[in-house]
DNA sequence: GAAATTTGACCATT
DNA sequence: AATGGTCAAATTTC
């Protein structure tokens, strides 16, 4: 087994809002089929899996920022009403810090996913985190979380670190 | 030329 | 009338 190329690149810490959504107390309302929206607070507020298309911008009144809407990609082909909006946080954070907040789940397949991110989950089925390279099909995983030990392991160590949420993750591509 | 974004108009709610 | 959400034509980007 020969290492022949490193990849290095920056996780985007959304995925870690969203763990947290699903392991924290609120994330079980959040995430209730029930619920109509729900909002995390990111840094990287348009890495999230999915595909979005803007199709809005308002500026809101009192707010130094104007707040962007978007729909799921596949909203025409598959009528997937997933929506989403973004508006930059009030504050001198740096980085600036985005607020997303979600309407509506996915009903799409999503065609073409860029690091199979899969953080849909129903309630009762452990949610599964696959990441793979874009274009590789999902038999291609590199890691896969499936059960919910595996989770915690997972947000043990995120809880650990400090709160700049940017994770280096080594893609590592080997031959036999 | 297709697909995504920009941007003012338009609409619904209060 | 003010506010926030959506539409759609024009424009930009690939």
């Amino acid at each position: 087994m020969e290492i022949y190329n490193t990849t290095s690149f920056r996780f985007p810490p959304n995925i870690v809002s969203w763990l947290l959504c699903f392991y924290l107390k609120e994330r079980k309302s959040h995430c209730r089929e029930e619920q109509k929206s729900w909002s995390i607070v990111t840094p990287a507020p348009h890495f999230d899996g999915h595909q979005w298309r803007k199709y809005g911008e308002k500026h809101i009144s009192n707010s130094e920022f104007p707040r962007n809407y978007y729909r799921c990609s596949h909203f025409k082909e598959q009528g997937c009403h997933a929506t989403k909006t973004i508006q930059q946080k009030e504050g001198n954070d740096e980085p600036p810090k985005y607020i997303v907040t979600y309407k509506m789940h996915h009903t799409c397949k999503s065609m073409v996913p860029i690091y199979s991110l899969f953080l849909e989950s129903t309630t009762q089925s452990a949610p599964i985190i696959s990441f793979a390279p874009g274009n590789t099909p999902h038999n291609k995983q590199t890691e896969t979380y499936k059960d919910e030990n595996d989770f915690k392991k997972h947000d043990q160590i995120i809880s650990s670190s400090n709160v700049p949420m940017l994770i280096d993750l080594n893609l590592t591509i080997e031959s036999k």
